[in-house]
DNA sequence: CATATGACGTGGG
DNA sequence: CCCCACGCCATAT
């Protein structure tokens, strides 16, 4: 299957890959639609639709952070969609920190 | 046509 | 963690 030659649909079908329980930045959904650079299009895209079944919650700031007003109505509501997916919401962030090993350890290897 | 506005991103202090 | 500047781009005014 083709992928659809309108960027705006591209870009919607890169959100509905999203797989339940995952997120993905603005950004990096507008670069797995070969779009880099059209983060903002991806936001405003999904504030003009009104596919129920689109999965909007799913897509988050770079940062790991909601970026809806924190505690403003829309916010909550995501929030409530990703924890009833099993996202560890924190704060209005998920997962706090992709915390791996210290960068000590990282370059300098084991012991 | 000139500005302003955002569900954004990155880099720097 | 905070704040700021700048880049980016479709829409709205």
């Amino acid at each position: 299957m083709a992928p659809a030659a309108d960027p705006a649909e591209r870009i919607l079908a890169a959100v509905r890959a999203i797989p339940r329980g995952e997120v993905a930045g603005y950004g990096e959904v507008a670069r797995r639609a070969g779009l880099p650079g059209r983060a903002r299009w991806v936001a405003r895209l999904l504030a003009a639709s009104d596919d129920p079944e689109l999965p909007w919650h799913r897509v988050l700031r770079s940062d790991g952070r909601i970026a809806f007003a924190a505690d403003s109505d829309p916010w909550r509501e995501q929030a409530g969609r990703l924890r009833a997916e099993g996202v560890q919401v924190v704060a209005g962030r998920v997962r706090p920190a992709p915390r791996g090993r210290s960068l000590d350890a990282e370059v300098w290897g084991p012991a």
